[in-house]
DNA sequence: GTGCGTATGTGCGCTGCCGCACATACAAGC
DNA sequence: GCTTGTATGTGCGGCAGCGCACATACGCAC
């Protein structure tokens, strides 16, 4: 972990060429997110889109029941409210900050003027919109089709590649609303996990000790959304070399 | 429903204002959809997107179990292939027939050419993708909470909206490949809204009888779904009268 | 009309997850 | 240390949906 906060541990940032972060980095506002956050939620008007460094925002949605689900995650390998740019300006979904950290945000205005301008920038950006789509669709079909422990071996697995540290800090209530099931499902499943050996873990903290113990057990969506992440942001240009970081 | 086919049924294409449009219609190439016809699949380069006019597609992940779900339709409201601009040209889903039709199609390369150039041709395909999004990520949300008979209806209302017919043709199998449930579910399901007045069917057949009874017992995504979708396109600019259809 | 392919109806037992009601045990603050 | 709030463990009945095995019945092709 750098002790000093830098916009290239973002990797979208750290993808741009430097000629475009540079009309760029002037505008950029680190901010600390702490748990529980809410950046947006439905019909709220979204004033900044943030590329988190150390943060993981959830994309949440809340249905009339109460009950809720995520349909995708953003930390250090994204960007929070693409509807900036695509033109909607608000979602139906929320943005809660999952784990707190810290994020680089830019204003609306800014972003959506440069956006039209800056056609590396628009480029990169809707190619990570394409990658949330993938996270999105495909977490409909898992929900639709997977355990609760292989989608708990999923989470942990997307989760830690965006902190890049052994331990999580999360409780399993808390897992629970984001794959939408009970705080016991989730219970029962990392009890399971640890029992072979994968995790360990303690009130509040959750430590991966065999990622590919995890792999086996998860479903495929890990493995598919990653490497479509993967592919669509490893082709674009690169200053740092944030942006290698497959798996 | 006319006879005569015309790019103006899609609602994106009548959106456009005359000078796109103008540029657009040479390129546009009229194609018959047959039942089934897989427009793309995971990783196959698409070289065209299509905008269907009577035709509907499904947007199917297929999991390595065989076992399939939708995470959402494209019917006269939208276009297939948002991969295309999005830069990533491939997707992980599959893109097939669900209504037999036709479609207007666009050759890739044209596509991406104009929609770096053509501003208002670019908005308005992002902000379609941004109800795509919409309607991908309730789905997962829809997918975890909600019964078979709930989402039956989402399902048959977003149809019906697509046809502007009160009868669909379509089996109860196929549908249930869509959702993701047993064939006997959906058989099921259907039963409980024919008794219920709702809908009325035969072998390959489903007619809408109430629309309003479908809306009570259908969960509250239909609704959402909808109301961004209207939301996301109603002030583009338009040439046609296509676009107000809100439900 | 007859036949046949296929769509739909129905009944099993089974499993995974739910909702609830607790018991337990951790960790931070006094 | 002890208390207290909260995170985790566990057991129960219940139910929705699954997988399977059929029975039935529709409608097209001949």
């Amino acid at each position: 972990m750098p002790a000093t906060p830098s916009p290239n541990q973002n990797h979208l940032l750290a993808a741009l060429p430097t000629a475009e972060f540079e009309l760029l980095a002037p505008h950029l506002e680190l901010v600390a997110l702490p748990l529980g956050e809410m950046l947006y939620e439905p019909d709220r008007q979204l004033q900044h889109a943030y590329f988190p460094t150390t943060a993981i925002i959830s994309l949440l949605h809340v249905m009339e029941s109460g009950a809720s689900a995520e349909s995708a995650g953003v930390g250090n390998e994204g960007v929070v409210g693409v509807s900036l740019f695509m033109g909607g300006e608000t979602t139906t979904s929320s943005a809660v900050v999952q784990t707190a950290g810290h994020a680089y945000r830019l204003d609306r205005r800014w972003l959506m003027q440069e956006f039209n301008r800056a056609e590396l920038l628009q480029r990169l950006l809707l190619r990570y919109t394409q990658a949330l789509m993938t996270q999105m669709s495909q977490t409909a079909a898992c929900n639709r089709h997977h355990s609760v422990e292989q989608q708990l071996c999923r989470w942990l697995l997307l989760t830690q590649d965006r902190v890049a540290q052994r331990e999580l800090v999360i409780t399993q209530e808390l897992i629970a609303g984001m794959l939408g099931v009970r705080r016991e499902g989730v219970t029962e499943a990392a009890g399971n996990l640890q029992r072979a050996g994968c995790i360990s873990y303690r009130r509040g903290h959750i430590s991966v000790l065999d990622r590919a113990g995890l792999e086996t057990r998860s479903c495929e969506c890990y493995a598919l959304v990653k490497k479509e992440l993967t592919r669509l942001l490893s082709d674009a240009p690169c200053r740092h070399k944030a942006t290698t970081a497959a798996r």
